[in-house]
DNA sequence: AAAAATACCGAAACCGGTTTCGAAATGATT
DNA sequence: AATCATTTCGAAACCGGTTTCGGTATTTTT
């Protein structure tokens, strides 16, 4: 009566109420005919294939996945477990991490999984738990630390599964990884060039191999323009907006704080930021800094907040590609695929307000 | 030879190998029993309980999840589709919103499945796929749109789902919603009672029921407090930070400016603060924006962001109640619940620098 | 035209569990 | 001691598919 906005109304049969039986016996046949009829087996008539074909789409017939599972022996489901949220998330990358995984596995007719971390259990338990009851084929593997226990406790398994980001083990798995410490090269190198010579470095958390790796590279770009490496600007962190407050108050208030500061994230960074803004720092005159991650909101903020950037989406699709290689098989020698982050330039970094170039003249 | 520090070397069997078949032959039952026995049934003796249980973890048998689930006919999973993700997501909602949704789900028993959608085919097409295949039984749907193809379709199906947002047809089905109009109404007042006359509205897509919600809570108040309504003050936007951009431009470039931009989100906001910056209007003092969503980064950046705010984490638990109890009784009535969001000042907002109160007085 | 090869489909086992039903063993009742 | 009620478990069907194997019917070969 008063549904008749509801859309046209076709003559439609509820979906999911046929099964491969009633379509067996509408036909006349069997089940196991139908089904391979449906798969395309060659032992069948072109006739009754095509017969089959059409009945299943006139009943709109989709064949039950856990049926299908079940009896294929797998379950065309990855994996992917969400580490516990720090208080304050500012994860972006994950949603649009998280989707285009979801839309490349669709390409495969695979499902993906997504287990939230309990941060009051071990960090392997909801691998455990998703690899004992059989409710996944693989995993995908994020943060990784260098030494992770969750490729720890997957390699034992033999169980599949590739990672964003390296590990201690990694010539014993499938990885993707930006290179963060070519990154960390440009990006310092810029800053040099620029005319900085007292840089800051914020870092992640010493679990996270990428940070380090990102501090590699700042180092090793110090050294090779022979700028000395001073202790004190390098500061941990922990990937958040207020561990970036923290690291830059420890930078600015040295009695020669640094023109710029490197950040291992864009959280960091808008941390860093902050800070300078409270201890009277103008970005960029007095104070260059520099991201990682190249959030959308960087572009929004004032200076807009210059990054390293890589396609997310890049990274998911390459990161399944690795994973159905690996379950298709099993057996082949592990590859890896590191993609290249760029500096994209916005604003929150220029020339140091008092430009004293001593040690340049040494080098490039 | 080289895995000495892969961990304690303990007596392990590799997961997942030990079936109910197995374990029936080993202790001399039939599967039947064993599954009886693992599942409290009534009819098992407690000394063949106690002998079944402990051989269960002795051999640390965890049953197969496909399995169980097609034997008992339902998926125990709930799908969750993301929306075609816009160009420039700052979508710090959608992660935390997933990992909530995930571990309530996970306190019953269930696993989320998340889907992303292809923004090529029509919007229901990824959940008819899903209820087709049967790989769910019920379905969180958020953003929601006034007149929502999705849950028209899921209506028309009989498929569970609950909602975070209500639409046209909310009196038909679960959902879960906060309370936009008294957001709004709040954050008006709150402008009004700084001083504020001329107040701009930033929208969302005239598609998302939530954002006309909010739009009628800022018109309610303005005519509760006998402000006139000022059409060219109220600005679509698509929820994005380009649209705040765009939006902010064509108010700012009035010959009346508002000296206060409500924004439907954060996102919004964030692209009206950086109009206003590139206009030369002073923020808070020359105009006062405010958003919505609460997003971490907007402690962030300068003046840090005055935004309604509300608790992701209990959405989540409140949707996943309230779908458990949808599947348990599928004929219950319909119920819903509306949770409300708070003002967090910040510092975006302030007293207009030019105070007229001629029609202040009037009211309140 | 008989024999051999091939095309095509039915029957049945299987995936790994759950659940119903009935029978045997045990205990309680008269 | 015979009858009845309970406890306890085995047997088998079932969930909805896939896949192997073998047997007709048909075609090809000689």
């Amino acid at each position: 009566m008063n549904d008749m906005k509801a859309g046209p109304e076709e003559e439609w049969v509820k979906s999911g109420e046929v099964r491969i039986s009633d379509l067996a016996a509408e036909l006349g046949l069997t089940k196991g005919t139908v089904s391979r009829a449906l798969n395309g087996y060659e032992d069948i008539s072109k006739k009754t294939r095509k017969r089959v074909m059409e009945a299943a789409t006139k009943r709109g017939y989709v064949p039950t996945t856990q049926a299908r599972r079940l009896a294929m022996g797998l379950t065309e489901t990855i994996g992917l477990v969400l580490p516990p949220m720090p208080s304050q998330p500012v994860n972006t990358f994950v949603s649009e991490f998280i989707n285009s995984v979801s839309a490349a596995l669709h390409l495969h007719g695979y499902d993906l999984l997504v287990h939230s971390a309990n941060s009051e259990e071990s960090e392997v338990e909801p691998y455990r738990r998703l690899v004992q009851s059989r409710k996944v084929d693989g995993f995908i593997i994020f943060r990784t630390h260098e030494k992770d226990p969750r490729v720890n406790y997957l390699l034992n398994e033999g169980f599949p599964f590739v990672t964003h980001g390296r590990t201690a083990r990694m010539a014993e798995h499938d990885w993707f990884d930006i290179d963060g410490e070519k990154a960390f090269r440009d990006a310092t190198s810029h800053l040099i060039k620029l005319g900085h010579q007292r840089i800051g470095f914020v870092g992640g958390g010493r679990e996270f191999f990428s940070a380090q790796l990102r501090l590699k590279g700042f180092r090793a770009m110090l050294e090779e323009c022979c700028l000395e490496k001073v202790p004190s600007l390098e500061q941990p962190g922990d990937l958040t907006g207020q561990g970036g407050e923290i690291a830059a108050q420890n930078l600015l208030k040295q009695t020669r704080p640094p023109t710029a500061i490197l950040c291992a994230n864009d959280a960091t960074a808008l941390g860093v930021m902050k800070a300078a803004r409270e201890l009277g720092f103008n970005i960029p005159e007095e104070l260059s800094v520099i991201g990682y991650d190249g959030i959308a909101l960087g572009a929004y903020i004032d200076p807009p907040l210059t990054t390293l950037t890589f396609s997310i989406e890049e990274s998911g699709k390459e990161m399944v590609n690795l994973l159905m290689r690996r379950l298709k098989s099993p057996d082949l020698p592990v590859i890896s695929k590191l993609a290249s982050a760029i500096l994209k330039l916005r604003g929150s970094e220029g020339p140091p307000s008092s430009i004293q170039n001593k040690y340049m003249e040494n080098c490039l």
